[in-house]
DNA sequence: TTGAAAGCGCTAACAA
DNA sequence: TTGTTAGCGCTTTCAA
């Protein structure tokens, strides 16, 4: 475990060390011969620039922080792995961190990434609670949101329109001929659930449609308590033809409890879900969704952010992406009779 | 954005900065009402000490390289998030690649670790070549390799008894009546492939079952490939009455072509797989298969990297780790007469 | 075109 | 117990 420094290679090439940092980094102040002949001589001493050192003179690590929830969600995995890819390709790398969704731990990792130096972060939050917890460190970094909707907070964030894919999915639905759909897993406390809930009311609304509701009780979402709330639902007596669930994870505990108690779908009633994650797409599963695009919403919030990094502005952007609605087989159009 | 060092504190505080070093530190040579004067002024600054400056006296980082093929792979999220978990534990975090399961890409990234000086790496290889292509490397940076077996390669690695778990696969199997098994996905070029076809094999030998092979000549496994093959073997005679996957990922190849073409899973033929993907225990798909303990992986890789970074050794270990059965609902048992 | 020297923020050996 | 100083590996003025 050697570590061959400038040093070595200025001593070797017979130039001054400050010569040899002027060839690598392509400063024109050097004979072209003297650049050749030094990077020869790097290249035969197996000479690695320590990016350490360079960081602390130009205080800039080329570093970003991305702090999600959980990589382990195939949500959050999804769009780590292109926010990597993005970052990559503007030369920066991604240190990568899980809060658990707690908001103590999400503090606690602000400040290792700024002890870290980083250039900025890209986040993950929480929840909505996010932006007010982290409020001191916002000024200290630049950062971006993302996934959640801010509204008009004064930060950057990037997130879909979530009002509008709500507002798409009834739309398809009552295409479909549904005239009775359900919303399950109405969520407080999250702005992205909050706006979904309204796009869903204000499409009842405007086509007429008397809104049903299945609230989530639970302080989060996850395949586990959309199977607890599907089954408490089906319990009851059925006054719907369609689900519109709030999120993938919910759909797929509904297909959990559905399953168990023999109920078929798409033919006893129709499944709508909301993002599009990876599990939705595997075979037997195939659940007709509202996407978010992932990619997009992965290289807009890196670009954002350097977009800040790089200008050293103070300002801050909000970007909303339209989300798509995706067909596969758990939604079935109902023939006039049933509607 | 202000960037308050030890010197601003040294000064508000009234003492030397390598005071200020000392009380951070917790050295003992200070006295305990200077320390918490000093520390009273940190709060009161805002002070958070550079972790850039320190690594590079320190000649330590703290930094973790994490490579992978890619982090959306569930098998890859689940590792990567427990290998972040067990590192900042140890007080360690982690910069997160992608190598797209691209050897120079693997080389490239390498390198820019070595760079940036992490303390160690822990790789997902991209196949057993990488052995071989990244031995140079391997030498100036404390490595451990996880999940690809490396037999008996000089060099650090954490997996799973694979021979051992397709065994216990094929005598589960055999417990529940079936006496022709199909082997799908077998493939050259992994060890890991390698050892679960040669612990099929034995296991076949050792219960007087004579092995079926569908072989995988795709160069990677995935859904996509999975299924391609499933069509192919669907349209030949069926002579088994089980399929034991070579992959998790293999198996839902198989249930979607099996979707495709009304073959009803169990009741046609039992489906076991392996890996213990989370997709595997989602609704609909309830796959019995042989579980890797990512978690296990994990926490190992990361506390036989640090004893290899905090020894300063050159040795290496190599760890294997016991597969279990994970029963849910692809395999059935076969009455005495089908047998 | 090249070299000398200062300094990034910190730790640690040596003095006081 | 505290202060002084050198130096980690690099970039970048300023001189030559």
């Amino acid at each position: 475990m050697k570590n061959v420094t400038i040093k070595d290679v200025a001593k070797a090439a017979g130039v001054s060390y400050s010569t040899v940092s002027r060839a690598l980094s392509g400063s024109p102040e050097i004979s072209t011969d003297t650049r050749e002949r030094i990077l020869q001589v790097c290249k035969e001493m197996h000479y690695t620039a320590n990016t350490v050192a360079r960081s602390m003179v130009m205080r800039s690590t080329k570093l970003l922080g991305l702090i999600l929830t959980g990589v382990n969600n195939p949500f959050m995995s999804e769009l780590a792995y292109h926010i990597d890819r993005q970052a990559r390709a503007r030369g920066y790398n991604i240190i990568l961190c899980n809060s658990g969704r707690d908001l103590d731990q999400e503090k606690e990792l602000f400040e290792l990434m700024i002890g870290r130096q980083v250039d900025g972060i890209v986040l993950l939050p929480s929840g909505p609670e996010s932006y007010e917890s982290l409020h001191p460190y916002l000024e200290c970094i630049p950062t971006v949101f993302v996934g959640e909707n801010l509204r008009d907070a004064q930060e950057s964030y990037v997130s879909v329109d979530n009002y509008r894919g709500a507002y798409i999915g009834v739309e398809y639905l009552h295409r479909l001929g549904h005239r009775n759909i359900l919303y399950f897993g109405r969520r407080r406390g999250s702005t992205t659930h909050q706006l979904r809930a309204e796009g869903y009311a204000a499409a009842c609304q405007d086509l007429g449609l008397e809104p049903q509701y299945c609230n989530n009780t639970f302080s989060s979402t996850s395949i586990k308590y959309g199977y607890q709330l599907a089954k408490q639902l089906f319990a009851q007596e059925r006054h719907y033809t369609a689900i519109f669930a709030a999120t993938d994870t919910n759909a797929l505990g509904i297909l959990q409890a559905a399953e168990e108690m023999n109920i078929r779908i798409p033919e006893d009633f129709s499944l709508l879900g909301f993002d599009n994650i990876q599990y939705s797409s595997l075979p037997r599963i195939e659940l007709t969704t509202i996407e978010q695009p992932m990619k997009m919403l992965a290289s807009v919030a890196v670009d954002s952010l350097l977009e800040k990094v790089q200008n050293e502005l103070a300002g801050y952007s909000h970007r909303v992406l339209m989300p798509t609605l995706v067909e596969r087989s758990s939604c079935r159009a109902l023939p006039r009779a049933e509607g």
